[in-house]
RNA sequence: CGGGGCGUAGCGCAGCCUGGUAGCGCGUCUGCCUUGGGCGCAGAAGGUCGGAGGUUCGAAUCCUCUCGCCCCGACCA
């Protein structure tokens, strides 16, 4: 049994504690190979939950799944100059096949990033403007060679899901990469229960190939920012290099603007560096694959026996209120022992029911978010138990997006000298000038770890200076240390 | 590729500095006892100390080489 031992605590060492947090709870394990991590079925059953709802809203806005090959040739990256360049040192490979060695640029790469096979079909398929918007999405794995891994956050292999537009005009590009990006927002606010900063990228932090990238840019509970998800308009780069033409309305040859956005299963990482605590993972309920665990208590197989069956009418009627219940009958391990495995999984909200209990038709509730104060255990009666349970579960999903913004909101700060930078780099989200220039943005990486996250949308413009080198300055944009 | 750390029982570790033939916790097995916050007690099994070479009467311990893993950094859509 792997729960034995109590988690190393978040504020002493965040990374060591996470580590632990997400080998223990059992979501994920290192790999033998190397940088590539195995997501077991706890982990997996997360990535599912989340599937599920991005997928409904890119069908809600009007997105179809396909699917493209994982092997794209070499030749195909090497068309977009500054995607090849992006990309070339983070592939890999396929030099032999079939047991015969591919010459040099008949070579294939394992996909990075799918925008330059799903070209090679965009152009084949794309004539018209009737045939346009073209929206596809597809979920699928890729491979980035990164020097340094981390479970969830980077590996080499991850799952995500990729999203390519084609538009007949740049403004119904741009509108679609703003539209995708909002609906992420509202993926990570209302199902993750996780803000976010939606802005727009510097040019030293945009996609390889892109004109413009935005992001939502996510705090952990280190004060670390995490980039939770891109959308990127292209503007004709790729069009231009795969040669992806329509016949416009005015009977002429254009190129397609286009698109393309993702979130991957860094988006777990998010989830539990967000919310988790000493005692393990916290899950927002609409991600929680147990949402409710019901405990039955009892010493003698008479005792048991009718607990048992009030626990299982209980779960039967959360059942059929769309709640995701299961019941604990296992007598060879202690309630104690269940009541901190079960909060160490991430399950929502804990039932306690035994013969007191039952003698007085009630049962125990706690929330997973409250675990650690033992007084927020509730006496709920059992009559009703199942619309009490249902409407604590959605209580919590939106304690835990208030608290987790108030944290956030507490760790930003205005900041007007680059000593006050400095001395605050660790401290959260700081709001800064910078005269624009990928310099100044190098330089403040270079001394003090900050990087540029995003410029917030609704982060109100206005001139000022540069703190570092006295430069007239737009707008503050957002400095992080970042993972 | 730099910097640091670690390889000793299924898992987590101590022992190493100052050499004397291996120990603790958890888990496992047996029995009793327990079950509302990680039950308790008693007993038992389990190891070529990552590998190779060297020094020595004697090496987990000292020296050399080697393999592997982890952390930090550099890198990064």
């Amino acid at each position: 049994m792997a729960s034995t031992d109590k988690l190393p605590l978040r504020s002493q060492d965040f990374s060591e504690w996470y580590i632990q947090l997400v080998q223990r709870a059992q979501l994920a394990d290192y790999s033998d190979v190397k940088g590539c991590m195995v997501i077991r079925p706890n982990g997996y059953a997360i990535w599912e939950h989340m599937q599920r709802g991005l997928d409904a809203m890119f069908k809600d806005t009007g997105h179809v799944n396909a699917y493209f090959p994982m092997l794209i040739p070499e030749e195909y990256l090497q068309r977009e100059k500054e995607h090849v360049k992006g990309f070339n040192p983070q592939l890999a490979v396929v030099a032999i096949a079939g047991g015969k060695p591919l010459p040099e640029g008949e070579r294939y790469v394992v996909r990075p990033t799918s925008e330059t096979i799903i070209n090679r079909s965009f152009a084949k398929w794309i004539q018209s403007y009737r045939d346009l918007p073209m929206l596809l999405n597809q979920w699928a794995n890729v491979m980035r060679w990164e020097m340094r891994t981390r479970l969830f956050l980077r590996t080499t292999e991850f799952l995500w899901q990729e999203g390519h537009t084609c538009h007949e005009t740049e403004a119904d590009a741009e509108a679609e990469t703003r539209k995708m990006l909002e609906v992420y927002r509202v993926f990570a606010e209302e199902w993750m229960a996780m803000p976010v900063l939606c802005g727009q990228k510097t040019e030293s932090e945009k996609f390889a190939g892109a004109d413009r990238t935005y992001s939502i840019e996510a705090m952990m509970q280190d004060k670390k920012a995490l980039q939770a998800g891109t959308s990127h308009m292209l503007g004709q780069n790729f069009a231009k290099a795969f040669e992806t033409r329509f016949l416009g309305r005015d009977g002429q040859q254009h190129f397609v603007w286009q698109t393309s956005w993702g979130v991957s299963t860094r988006l777990i990482g998010a989830l539990i560096m967000t919310h988790s605590d000493d005692q393990g993972l916290v899950v927002p309920p609409k991600l929680a694959a147990t949402q409710v665990a019901i405990i039955v208590i009892g010493k003698t197989p008479e005792e048991r026996g009718p607990v048992k069956a009030a626990a299982d009418a209980l779960a039967k009627e959360l059942k059929a209120r769309g709640v995701r219940a299961m019941v604990d009958d296992d007598d060879s391990k202690s309630p104690g022992f269940k009541y901190n495995e079960y909060e160490l999984k991430g399950v929502c909200l804990r039932v306690e029911l035994g013969p007191k209990d039952l003698a007085k038709q009630q049962c125990v509730m706690v929330r997973r978010d409250q675990s650690s104060d033992r007084s927020k255990k509730a006496f709920v009666a059992m009559a009703d138990a199942a619309k009490t349970a249902e409407s604590m579960l959605e209580q919590m999903q939106k304690d835990l997006f208030q608290k987790a913004k108030a944290f956030r909101d507490e760790h930003t700060f205005e900041v007007n000298s680059y000593e006050e930078m400095k001395k605050r780099a660790d401290d959260g989200f700081l709001l800064a000038h910078w005269d624009g220039t990928p310099e100044t943005e190098a330089r403040i990486k270079e001394e003090t770890g900050l990087t540029t996250r995003n410029r917030p949308f609704d982060l109100k413009q206005e001139p000022g200076t540069c703190p570092v080198t006295g430069k007239p300055s737009a707008g503050r944009i957002v400095f992080s240390k970042a993972y």
